[in-house]
DNA sequence: TCAAAAGTGTTTGTCTTACACCCATGA
DNA sequence: TCATGGGTGTAAGACAAACACTTTTGA
């Protein structure tokens, strides 16, 4: 039985991925061209997602978006809003768009978004024409998708204060350092390093390992990891009123 | 135009409602029953629903559902997932009431949930078997409602942690322990009096009325109210690293 | 030996917690 | 005058914020 997509219905993934040597934030996005003899009509760059096939969940089809276009599976994943203006297809460029593809311009996306280790996606691999933006630096974005990233950018803002998911972004070894640089990044503020290293040190999650930096050029700094287990055992929501 | 229906798309509101005098938090359900001579086919409650159209923003829809249940419009009301499991309507008893429905059983329903105050929300004129419950005490529900009222109790039970958004359960003048109680209802634990009075009293956007409570039997309280506009001009979102 | 980033302590103030009794009122 | 819920204060400990210099390393 072949799979059947749903038309209406589609699913659309911000790939977040954050590049440890640039201290960048960015966004995995796919260029859109299309052009006739004279005349460029489309140029930009649009988020991955597809429609929802029939048989699968909504987090199936977010899945398979992934893996088809970065080969990853087993990623940190979060639906965290779903898009369903009648008129976010509708601007000149994505209807000239749309009449090559085969959805419906009255389409609902449901929106996810994805932790990822830059280094874990190997882009010339990909044939998508796939490629990273600094969050801070997106170029021009066709349908709703600058609106798209937007919250998504938004939500993760706020869970990364309360959940330990920054670590999906880092190398499975990092300094304490990294840390800081990414959540400086994310939150586009700066952090005092003696009061931030004491805190992040003093969680029980957090293991210093056995091992330094090798192929600096400087002081070679200590690594750690994140301990999902430690996290989950010792963890329990602490409800503390604080609007 | 006649307002034409998306057949495979919902959505779906979980309305809560607090009963300031038994200290309950309660959601909104509608009866749903169908017999046939010798046989009660379907006896259960479900969310108040219905499918977008094709003119109407998400939250367009949201707005008419309630609209059309209360009576009420201008409510607290957010989106807080998408459920699309090929299989969420798919019980025995949902296809027989499905039968009878203009629905798609491969249908995705967006979820929203409203806050409003239980005292706004007149019954007895509404003609839908609409019923208040208390969280802690649903009926046997339909489809797949209970796991979206269990998501939105989950997403309420954040949200008032880092948000004002209790007190659009509470009448607009409430004492004190009013908002003691219903934080001990929506999160389940039990707070300091003395603790908590002093940490709200606090706020500058909570206001002392020059006004007390009437008809009480004994020592009546003090009244205050919440003021958005303050909150609005103080609150900056505090980026305090916490997990 | 130098450049660069790693790493380190202390003080001050604020916030959180734990805890028990008196007060004002209407019946 | 009594029953009921409203309202009050303090001390101890934990946490957050501000702040500048020394150390280690590879080149």
């Amino acid at each position: 039985m072949k799979p059947e997509k749903i038309l209406n219905i589609s699913v659309d993934c911000v790939v977040f991925g954050y590049d440890v040597t640039t201290k960048s934030l960015n966004v995995l996005l796919i260029k859109r061209y299309l052009e006739t003899d004279n005349d460029i009509l489309v140029d930009d760059y649009v988020l991955t997602g597809y429609h929802v096939y029939t048989h699968e969940t909504l987090d199936d089809t977010a899945t398979r978006v992934l893996k088809e276009l970065t080969g990853l599976t087993n990623q940190y994943k979060k639906q965290f809003k779903a898009f369903g203006s009648p008129n976010r297809l509708t601007s000149e460029k994505d209807l000239l768009w749309i009449k090559n593809e085969e959805f419906n311009s009255r389409t609902i996306t449901v929106a996810y978004y994805f932790l990822l280790k830059t280094e874990d996606v190997d882009l010339d691999n990909t044939n998508n024409n796939a490629k990273w933006f600094p969050i801070t630096d997106l170029p021009d974005l066709g349908f709703d998708h600058e609106k798209i990233i937007k919250e998504a950018y938004k939500d993760l803002k706020e869970k990364c204060l309360s959940e330990p998911i920054i670590f999906k972004l880092l190398p499975d070894k990092f300094t304490i350092n990294d840390v800081q640089d990414l959540y400086e990044s994310i939150l586009g503020i700066e952090i005092d390093n003696r009061n931030f290293r004491r805190k992040l040190i003093s969680k029980k999650y957090i293991i210093a390992l056995d091992e330094k930096q090798v192929g600096v050029s400087k002081k070679p700094a200590q690594l750690y990891m994140f301990s999902k287990d430690i996290y989950d055992k010792m963890f329990q929501k602490n409800y503390l009123i604080s609007m």
